[in-house]
DNA sequence: ACATAATATGAGTATTAACTCATATAAGGG
DNA sequence: CCCTTATATGAGTTAATACTCATATTATGT
């Protein structure tokens, strides 16, 4: 058993486990975002706000691109942005829920997780 | 979006986020395995073990069974053990791998993050 | 009842992660 | 060049988590 890969599969459940940066990745869902309209959305601090999305950003769930002087965000993989909508059943725009909807059992397990 | 949908999901995560807890989960697999047999086979220490297993029985992710001094440790759901095999291409039984080749895209975007 | 093996737990320490504050950098407009 | 807005970052604090040690509990055999 490669202790490299279960260190890496801690590492990307660790990015997800904290409830910040869950709302900032639903706040961002399938568009590009600007930090702006993270705080707007999410209410979080500005400080707070970057503070997470540093992490997301390093580790390649989010990309950024520059524009004048915002920075748009969005989410590398848009099957993450998927994942999470399926799991939680809620979606920030309702016309994601459909195409969202996995119905494979590692998808039906995590969803039993779910309150 | 309702926040508590939010906090269950993290708390899901927080529960996969450790190493050495996986590690657990991957030594007890689709059996039933004392605490001595999960000991062996992490090298871990007999308290280390204990505490881990705490949260993962509490959380409901494992289910216990006591057999005279033994207590038999084993993972509540089987997809969930699937879903880790699966997403670490890694088994501790090597037969296990078959079943535990889930190809649904929150499965292949998750693996994508593996090293 | 005592000795031993298996497991759990309370309390303390240490490490890490989350958060805040002040300040820095980057861009655009006057 | 200065001023304003947008974002990032270093340093410090707090809070949570991982770990260790000593000891408690539960069960079994004698």
């Amino acid at each position: 058993m490669d202790e490299k890969i279960l260190d890496s599969l801690a590492r990307l459940f660790k990015l997800l486990s904290d409830a910040n940066r869950l709302r900032i990745i639903f706040a961002i869902g399938k568009e590009k975002k600007s930090v702006s309209e993270i705080i707007e959305a999410t209410s979080l601090s500005q400080t707070l706000v970057s503070f997470h999305l540093r992490p997301l950003r390093e580790s390649g769930l989010l990309n950024t691109e520059r524009r004048g002087p915002f920075v748009y965000y969005s989410v590398s993989d848009p099957v993450l942005m998927d994942l999470l909508v399926s799991l939680c059943g809620v979606s920030p725009k309702e016309e994601l829920k459909e195409e969202a909807n996995f119905v494979c059992p590692p998808m039906r397990f995590m969803r039993k997780w779910m309150t």
